[in-house]
DNA sequence: GATGAATGAGCTTTCATTCAT
DNA sequence: TATGAATGAAAGCTCATTCAT
């Protein structure tokens, strides 16, 4: 019984795995159920035995792995504990690390910003996440003020702007994850929050 | 003679206002052309006398723009004349102003960025834009980096996250143009380039 | 353009006509919007141009049609002239005259009253229909019992069963129109209003 | 080995009742196998361990309880004994009662019969039935005749007749079975064999 | 040149039926 | 025997493209 429960599992998580690929490669509308169920190696109607439409199947494709990366976006103090610049720090790392190898996830989710109309309520979940970011990492950012390390602009001008660096870069570069030149990014990250020479 | 050419042309460019509008919007496979035909309010065989198919239509209407504000990203020293710091300064100003008031094409050019395999012709065609940008800054960064004014990493990495941050920020913020946080955006920019505190 | 619209209008009617036929015959399900093509002689997509949905075709291919009949059931007193046992004897006349000759029209009625939750508002303005024509044949029946001539039972219950004889002989004899036993019927429908043994 | 039979009874009858139910509200292509499994309390395969095929399970549905209601129809001398116009009476009684509580497989009946091309070999059973109960009920008629007590026309036209109109009253009033009304055509049904003022 | 009716390939979705468990 | 996940044929509907007027 669990085996079958196990079989289950995986077989969903072949198709949407398959759907993460292809719809982050094509577009949601570009992207035909007939590809997803081959990828996955499912027959054409077990797709829609998992998922009730190829709308649902692309909001999962969506919500699913964004849960998984929520923790280093929200609630930012019990994930990364230390002084503000290390804790910065760390996050970049992180952000970085998440953003080479989750690329898949970051291009739906650029489909969707880019296209607020088409998907109203993907795109609403979207932005609650993007707003509990910078809330979370505006108290950290006002404790680096004070310490003297950030620049002294508003905490959520900082905020946003790394948010959209990071959102840049997984735009522009779409080399593979062992590509060395995500890491070089991160030096250019930490100087949105502060003047820092050394890399 | 004239007349007639003149309203071709603006009949053209009615459909073409149209699409970047429409395509921007909803994408390319979201996109009707009868839609655009409504919106440019000509009948729907009309695109199609102007306009081969759907396809040459999208690459148009991003091609076309993309020539307008070319002169912004490429051949920079022709453009820009003055220091390194003004050049970069004045060129930021530009680009901010630019993505505040093009939204529409940069929506467009980040489908086709996002999705490489389905306008192969169109993202070859922008990624030629792209080299040729951070080819041209990079002998400006180097003079900047002389004079002390900018941080030392490799000039190609400053200009490619320069380029990933107003990719990013226009991503991020769907504000209109109107919106001051454009304006904000521009301090953040130069730090990418160097130690700047003062905003 | 008067021609043109001509051919319009008679596509339009081939496509109804050809509806009215399958739809008659073999149910709303197992009709296809295909065969209903074919039988119209025009093509697939060309059904979706002048009718949205099979849905609306469907409503259509009744609705209009039960226009045609209204004039025999509804408001009788202006259609029909004289003494109450002649009024009734032309009406019969007339009702299986057209229940002979429009059959396809009465099956497809047929088949909405007996699926009440499948078509709801159709099965209302049939509905409405048939409340109609019993009120509008009471007063004449009252009329025809002062005279002595019919039973002097509720006209409502003498005009119900006539309605539910004349749809009994539709649906139990499927005979062409040129068949006389449609014309046999007459005396008996006749005799649900009131004791006549000539024939 | 008799309980399990009980079982096994009880569960094909349950699906039995549930595809009676489900058809005749919603038509055969309209009514899903899925829906009658739930409506019948089992699980989905199971209505296929009972019956080979959807159509099998329609044609069962229909044809088993035709076998009750048989005698009702035909070889009307057995089962009603006494004066023709005794018996007529007795017979009219029966049908209503019948007609009136078993109104699902009637509406299932006039599925078939609206259908004759979709379901040919029930169709012709029907057919027989119907063919059956007018050969039965015209000696009947005929005796009557002779009494004086019926009109003097066909006896088939007669038989025929009764059939539409019981047929068509079942069509008319969708009302539950205590509904009074049905008990009131009794009299109009009469009225179609010989002159009955009385009620 | 402008129009929009006609076309039909291609898509999503449904659901009867099969079959391994 | 009972189950329900897997299958894929078949259907409704959309829409880019064509072409007669």
């Amino acid at each position: 019984m669990q085996k079958m429960n196990d079989k289950k599992e995986l077989k969903r998580s072949n198709i949407l795995n398959a759907a993460i690929k292809l719809f982050s490669q094509n577009g949601f509308a570009e992207t035909k159920v007939a590809g997803i169920a081959k990828e996955a190696g499912v027959s054409f109607g077990t797709v829609f035995s998992y998922f009730n439409s190829k709308d649902e199947l692309y909001e999962t494709a969506i919500l699913e792995p964004l849960e998984e990366i929520k923790p280093y976006f929200v609630d930012l103090e019990t994930h990364f504990k230390g002084e503000p610049i290390d804790v910065v720090k760390t996050m970049i790392d992180d952000h970085v690390q998440l953003f080479s190898t989750r690329k898949e996830l970051l291009f739906l989710i650029q489909q969707v910003l880019a296209s607020p109309n088409r998907f109203p309520k993907l795109f609403a979940e979207l932005d609650d996440f993007v707003n509990s970011f910078v809330d979370s990492i505006d108290t950290i950012i006002e404790e680096g003020q004070k310490q003297g390390h950030f620049y002294n602009d508003s905490p959520s001008l900082i905020a946003e702007s790394y948010l959209s660096f990071i959102n840049g870069i997984r735009l522009t570069f779409i080399d593979d994850e062992t590509n060395p030149v995500w890491h070089s990014f991160k030096i250019q990250a930490l100087r949105l929050f502060g003047p820092f020479s050394e890399s």
